[in-house]
RNA sequence: GCGCUUGUAGCUCAAUUGGACAGAGCAUCUGACUACGGAUCAGAAGGUUCGGGGUUCGAAUCCCUGCAAGCGCGCCA
């Protein structure tokens, strides 16, 4: 509907003799229903060129739209400084739901527009030494929404979390476990959790079974270390510290998974950093850099062929990252020879773009019967980071990298968002690695339940700073709006199985006519209804999964108004009525089975 | 100090990215069907969109400026 009044719009505009300049032209759904079904400013924007004012344009505009013939259009009229309001006949909403009743959930607001192109995103990435905390909640609702959101716009799209096993706070993580273990002081700088000290008594009894019984724990964990051959986890520290770091690493890697899963966020890979590192991707890409003739250089930049990408300062091997905006230049190698993290973490994203990878990972989605794999060719089109804010800093180096390897400028995506606080009754609870005190994801979870969890991270646009307090979320669980949702979901999956129960189940258009449904509830539900597709593909365009959250909720007003209203299997009802009204039902339950579905948010038959 | 993000009803947040009278939920007050599920519906009240300038047919949205908050500004990750 919405391209062919476009069209008409500017054919009407050439018609008159105006130069239309449709980048300009907004067609869209009025707020106020009054205002038309659509509205159209094509008049304000043009008046000046068209050296008329602008009532006077849309008049002409407005007797040429009537005279065109369209479908379902039943009058226009000329509004405030210049508006031009279509007002359509409830038939195109007919159509419309005959559309939704058709297409299904798995159809309708389905978009081909990512069709061909490839999406790797990346999402919460927390470091392995720890349970996952608030922000972790977040971005993995967003994210794994937002992948969502890319597939069903026709995006190949892949996920990862990124597990950052080398660094210096994975051996503090180490050393924190083992000063648990042997009864030793924690380290100043390391890791004082409540949960350390239980994760350590887990490895101390593991221990002691593998040993077949009873043992000093100091000394069973280094046996367990000198067999372990630990070799590849360069950390530079008593191998009793490192075997306990990479224990805790997978101890905590499977508390943030059953943390995520019982979120429904899952990721088609988890990239291991010390894997990377093995592979040698580090070195291929520092000896790329260290090329600047590599397709990596930027017309735009100038440069000469005997330059480099990095230079040697104090010691130190520098990349230029402000030959592409970044404030200053960054160490790759430092004076003591070892890597930043930077290094690898380019190395890593660099990978994200090869395709033979991109693949691989969607074969094994495929596998798991996640996603169909269509096969790609060619580099991965986009690839996304999810950060937090106290990582903005970050994304000038990495963009200025990823340009110096070749990937396009625009190939390279970060989302930032703001950060997040987890409250208890209230109070706020620092995030202190020190005093171990914070509260979890699980916590949350567990108090609250995965829906409503899912629901607070995805209410609010990822711009506002968020506090979820889980005393207030779970004192309020009844009034949550996820409840709102998955109630109207729940009652009409009720009147569905009465209507079987009576032997009235709604045939779909063209067997069943749909002009029954003219009262203003049922127009309103028909509306709500019909803007999921645009709603969807601004939410992707905009990153912005909230948008699908607020539209959700709309949804769901207009059913529980339409239910309250409208009788539907009530006795004086007539057949044709009825059958109409099944129909408008089974297609609102479409559409809240679609948006739950991309918030990743269960929609239930009963509650 | 510089940079990024933000400032909207008592509270938590929306607002089709420049559109028409700024909308929801919670909290407060008043009502509703002997009911296809009351976890619902209707109504009332609540606003100088942080302040001040500007741009234009039109500004919560864009520009300038002031104020306030969060984050960042390491050879940490």
């Amino acid at each position: 509907m919405e391209a062919v009044l476009a069209g008409a719009i500017s054919a009407a505009l050439t018609r008159l003799g105006v130069d239309a300049d449709l980048s300009r032209i907004g067609l869209e759904r009025p707020a106020r229903t009054d205002h038309g079904d659509w509205s159209t400013n094509a008049a304000l924007v043009h008046a000046k060129g068209a050296g008329m004012a602008p009532r006077e344009l849309a008049q002409q505009l407005a007797a040429e739209l009537d005279g065109a013939g369209l479908p379902h259009l039943e009058r226009t009229e000329v509004a405030g400084p210049g508006f031009v309001n279509l007002h359509l006949a409830p038939s195109w909403l007919h159509e419309v739901l005959a559309g939704v009743l058709n297409q299904g959930a798995e159809g309708y607001a389905r978009h081909d527009v990512g069709a061909g192109q490839t999406v790797s995103l990346e999402f919460v990435s927390a470091n392995p030494t720890g349970p996952l905390h608030a922000g972790g909640g977040r971005w993995g609702a967003f994210g794994d929404s937002l992948a969502r959101l890319f597939r069903r716009c026709g995006y190949d799209t892949v996920t990862e979390y990124y597990v950052n096993d080398l660094g210096a706070q994975v051996l503090l993580f180490g050393q924190s476990l083992l000063a648990r273990l042997t009864g030793e002081p924690v380290p100043d700088d390391g890791y004082h959790g409540e949960y350390v000290a239980d994760w350590a008594s887990e490895l101390a009894s593991e221990l002691r079974s593998r040993a077949g019984g009873e043992g000093d724990p100091s000394l069973l964990v280094r046996d367990a270390a000198l067999n372990a051959g630990l070799a590849p986890i360069p950390l530079g520290s008593s191998v009793e510290a490192r075997l306990a770091a990479r224990w805790g690493i997978e101890r905590a890697l499977r508390d943030v998974r059953e943390t995520l899963e019982s979120m429904n966020v899952s990721f088609s890979h988890w990239q291991h950093e010390s894997e990377l590192a093995e592979s040698g991707a580090m070195d291929a890409v520092l000896a790329q850099l260290r090329t600047a003739e590599e397709p990596g250089a930027q017309d735009a930049v100038e440069r000469t062929p005997d330059i480099s990408w990095t230079y040697t300062d104090d010691g130190a091997e520098w990349l230029r990252t402000t030959e592409f905006g970044d404030d200053k230049d960054r160490v790759l190698i430092r004076s003591g020879g070892e890597p930043t993290y930077f290094l690898p973490d380019i190395a890593y994203h660099d990978a994200k773009f090869s395709a033979e990878r991109f693949r691989r990972f969607r074969r094994q989605d495929s596998a798991r019967g996640e996603v169909d794999d269509d096969g790609t060719s060619g580099e991965v089109d986009l690839v996304i980071d999810v950060l937090g804010a106290d990582h903005h800093g970050y994304v000038a180096r990495m963009a200025a990298a990823m340009q110096m390897l070749g990937h396009p400028a625009e190939s390279y995506e970060a989302i930032v968002g703001q950060n997040v606080t987890l409250m208890r009754d209230g109070k706020v609870i620092k995030l202190s690695k020190r005093t171990g005190t914070m509260v979890e994801v699980r916590e949350l979870v567990d108090a609250v339940g995965p829906d409503v969890a899912r629901f607070a991270f995805l209410l609010q646009s990822i711009d506002s700073r968020q506090t979820i307090d889980i005393d207030l979320l779970s004192a309020q669980a009844a009034e949550n709006p996820v409840f709102y949702v998955q109630y109207a979901h729940a009652r009409i999956a009720s009147v569905a199985r009465r209507a079987e129960a009576d032997g009235v189940a709604p045939v779909p258009p063209p067997s069943t006519d749909l002009s029954p449904l003219a009262g203003d509830r049922e127009l309103a539900l028909l509306r709500a209804l019909e803007v999921l597709p645009s709603v969807v593909e601004i939410a992707l365009r905009e990153r912005a999964p909230h948008k699908v959250t607020t539209w959700v909720r709309d949804l769901a007003a207009a059913f529980h108004g339409f239910y309250h209203d409208c009788p539907i299997l009530h006795s004086e009802v007539s057949p044709e009525v009825r059958d109409a009204r099944l129909c408008l039902t089974e297609g609102t339950r479409i559409g809240l089975a679609i948006g739950l579905d991309l918030l990743g948010v269960d929609a239930p038959e009963a509650m």
